[in-house]
DNA sequence: CACCAGGCAAGCC
DNA sequence: GGCTTGCATGGT
């Protein structure tokens, strides 16, 4: 079957989607800025709102036009890559096999660096609901406001914003001891220390040596940054979660991180990414490992 | 009231 | 080098 793409009634249909489910896209904790209201999920991205649902395999845009769709969304969702062949190859043993079944219409989602590297700075030691919340804010303060179907939206704050931001001021965001690491994050990206597009062409070591420079981004916030916005789909991220089904599914007792992550890279290779977001939905949608 | 939440950095030995 | 501890805030 292939997707077809067209305009009605100014919205933008998606039918005969394959592989690709809202729902568990949003939900699998790549991303922290979608929200469902009834069985619509609005959000915004790229300077974007977005309003959009699903019925089976066809999705509405709502809105939306062909030109917004090449600009932005197609890239965004990741269309184009073919998921089946990837859950095929990950799909090798028992484990993965049910966690690609599981989490099948999961996309990587394709997101800004500098939202992705500030979302996940926050995220250090935090739960989701509240990084949701301190995110939300962070927008509501210091974004553009957009109007987007007679509704207000704003967008994520540029580096540039954030940089001329006094700890003070950003203390309203109630993000605590994440404050000085957004802070100078956002100074380092807004002076040009670090030049987030350049690191999508660059290698995976280079990318990840330049981001790990940055305060408040260590290993894991590091790889959530290279695999959810500069491409770099073999990253692994070992958070709590991931640490606790892999030592529930492929070892005998406690690991520690690094173990693990050198049995991902083995195992799964260049689809390390792709791994992680089914394990981690999986495992936190069944409570698997705790 | 402890304890924990998609960790990280600084201070120890 | 590895290992421990503090860090803001909010929810159980």
């Amino acid at each position: 079957m292939v997707m077809r793409v067209y305009e009605e009634n100014g919205s933008l249909i998606l039918s005969g989607t394959e592989d690709f489910d809202l729902g568990q896209t949003f939900d699998c904790g790549q991303c922290f800025r979608w929200t469902k209201c009834g069985d619509i999920w609005e959000g915004v991205a790229f300077g974007h709102a977005l309003r959009i649902c699903q019925s089976g395999d066809t999705i509405t845009l709502f809105g939306v036009t062909l030109t917004d769709w090449e600009s932005v969304w197609k890239k965004y969702f990741d269309i184009g890559r073919d998921y089946g062949k990837i859950k095929a190859a990950l799909a090798k043993d028992s484990v993965m096999k049910e966690a690609t079944q599981f989490g099948g219409g999961i996309r990587i989602l394709n997101q800004e660096p500098f939202e992705c590297l500030i979302s996940f700075i926050i995220s250090a030691s935090n739960n989701i609901p509240r990084i949701k919340k301190i995110i939300a804010a962070l927008c509501e303060n210091f974004g553009d406001k957009i109007t987007y179907l007679g509704k207000s939206y704003y967008t994520f704050p540029t580096a540039e914003r954030l940089s001329a931001l006094t700890l003070e001021e950003l203390g309203v965001i109630k993000a605590g001891f994440r404050d000085k690491y957004i802070l100078a994050a956002a100074k380092a990206v807004a002076e040009g220390r670090i030049d987030l597009e350049c690191l999508k062409a660059a290698s995976c070591d280079y990318a990840k040596a330049e981001l790990l420079k940055l305060p408040g981004v260590g290993n894991k916030v590091c790889e959530c940054v290279l695999l959810f916005s500069l491409e770099k789909y073999s990253s692994f991220p070992v958070d709590v979660w991931i640490k606790r089904i892999m030592e529930h599914c492929y070892f005998d007792g406690e690991q520690d991180k690094e173990t693990i992550s050198a049995f991902a890279r083995e195992r799964f290779g260049d689809l390390g990414g792709f791994a992680q977001q089914y394990l981690f939905f999986w495992a936190r949608e069944n409570k698997i490992g705790t």
